[in-house]
Parts: structure tokens; sequence; C-alpha cells
DNA sequence: CGGCATGTTTCGCC
DNA sequence: AGGCGAAACATGCC
């Protein structure tokens, strides 16, 4: 489930841990860096967040979290966000793949549990790869980075290194939003379109973030599994289904102009 | 059983 | 050289 919302959430549940000494940490290492060792002992003091990916500061090493398709994180025995779409209902100690304790406290102060182990947990992690964040981007910064891009603005907006956080469901719901087909290239987008998008950036994601993350847009999952008309007021457009990069996209003809 | 899934990386081709 | 699309990765769910 996560996309620079959920990784948003769960920053906000992480704040929560500032100021403790971790005791000890368990981990996988076939997703964690083993020099995430060197945080025992250290102390939390603070949680950033670029694109997807959460920093938890320390006194020692920073810890980089990205969360692959299924990846959660479970602070003091309890995650914000219990509805995963897409993934497991569950939540079964069997897929943590870190484990920190903390302050003396028998339960784990952090989990980052991960069905499918295509997350993966960094220290010290390089960040210069990453566009700016897809959350507050301004006009000119999205009109520079689109600039001469010949992909479909779908693929080149879920490309991280163009603008970091955006993943398959924000970027339908903001094309959708701003009345742009995703198969357009997305150095061609006229001035307006461009406006509409940053437009759209600005206002759709954090109002899907108070909604609950990436599954509370009017694309929810359950309309892009439905499909049928399109749900915009005075639309009499139908949603169709196509493939940009790999990814199942839903669109409406319509009202998103090629 | 077949197909699909909110992501990232790698490989081959322009 | 740099950008792009497809495939691979790993596992649960419907």
């Amino acid at each position: 489930m996560p996309e620079c919302l959920e990784a948003e959430i769960w920053r906000r549940d992480l704040l929560a841990l500032i100021g403790r000494r971790i005791d000890r940490v368990e981990f996988d290492d076939r997703v964690a860096d083993p020099a995430l060792a060197a945080v025992e002992g250290t102390t939390i003091e603070g949680v950033r967040r670029h694109g997807k990916v959460v920093l938890v500061d320390t006194s020692g090493p920073v810890i980089g979290v990205r969360f692959g398709m299924t990846g959660r994180v479970v602070v003091d025995g309890a995650s914000s966000i219990d509805a995963l779409a897409y993934s497991s209902r569950r939540d079964d100690p069997a897929w943590d793949r870190v484990v920190v304790w903390a302050d003396g406290s028998e339960t784990p102060a952090l989990r980052m549990n991960d069905p499918r182990r295509l997350g993966r947990i960094e220290t010290d992690p390089d960040l210069r790869g990453l566009g700016p964040d897809a959350l507050g981007i301004g006009l000119d910064e999205l009109r520079a980075r689109l600039r001469g891009r010949t992909a479909a603005t779908k693929a080149t907006l879920m490309n991280q290194s163009v603008v970091a956080g955006l993943g398959n469901l924000c970027v339908d719901e903001v094309l959708f939003a701003a009345g742009i087909a995703p198969t357009v290239a997305a150095g061609s987008l006229s001035a307006a379109e461009t406006r509409r998008l940053q437009r759209a950036l600005v206002t759709r994601l954090p109002a899907m973030l108070r909604a609950g993350g990436s599954t509370h847009g009017v694309l929810d999952p359950s309309r892009r599994a439905e499909r049928g008309r399109c749900p915009r007021r005075g639309c009499v457009g139908a949603l169709r289904v196509i493939r940009i990069g790999g990814r199942t996209t839903v669109y409406c003809p319509e009202h998103q102009l090629a």
C-alpha cells in the first residue's frame, strides 16, 4: 500500500518514538542492511520523509525504510492503517523484517512487517537520485522536471527520479482530477495542463491523506475493480482500463484528454 | 488453478 | 549517454 501518503501516515506514527533509547534490533538480512545493528544503544531523534522513503534519525545512523508493495509499520503494537488493500489483512509476526525494542519495554517500539519482502531497510540511505517530493511540489519545479520527457505522463510521474512519492493509485487519481490522459507524453503537456496537474497534486494528495491514504480517492480500489461509469459529476464517459509502465491504469477517455 | 496486486531494479533496445 | 518498456522479484489473495 505504500505511496507517499502511507509513508507520511507512518512518519506521524513514528514521531511517538522520538527520545527513546534503542535496546535491541533484530532483522532479516535479506531486506535490511547488516549495518542496521549499529542503531543499538542509540536514541531516536527525529522522523522525516522524502517521497516514499521514511527516515528515522538516531544519534547514530539514519534508518531509511522503503516499503515495497506490502510493507507496513507497526508502532508500539498498533498500526494506523489496518485495511491493507492488495496485501494481507493479517499481521503475521513471521513477516516481521525488522523489530526494534526500546526503553526496556517488552512490546516492540517498531516493527517493519512485509509479507512479500519487496521492501528494503537501509542505513544512511542515499536519496540523491530522487526528484522533489510530490506533496507540495511547485509549478516551476514540476514544469522543469517534465520538460523533454517523451514517456507517457503516467510513467514519468511514477519515475521516482523525476518526482518522488507517486505510485499507481495517486497518479491515476491526480490525472483524473486534472483531466489529462495518462498516455500523453509528459514533455508535451501544455502550460495549462501542467498547471492543472500541479494544482491536482497539491490539492488531491492532501485530501487523500486526510481521508486515510492512497486508497481513499475517487478511483478507489472498488471502483477500479468495478470499472463502469465515470464518477466525475456531469461526465457521461465510461472508465477504461489499460496498462502503462506495467501497471493497471484506470482513466476516463471522455474528460481526460490526450 | 490462474491471474492480479499501492514497488523497484535490471536488462536489452533505441 | 540517456531514456524507455518489459521482465523479474516474492508471496498472499480472490
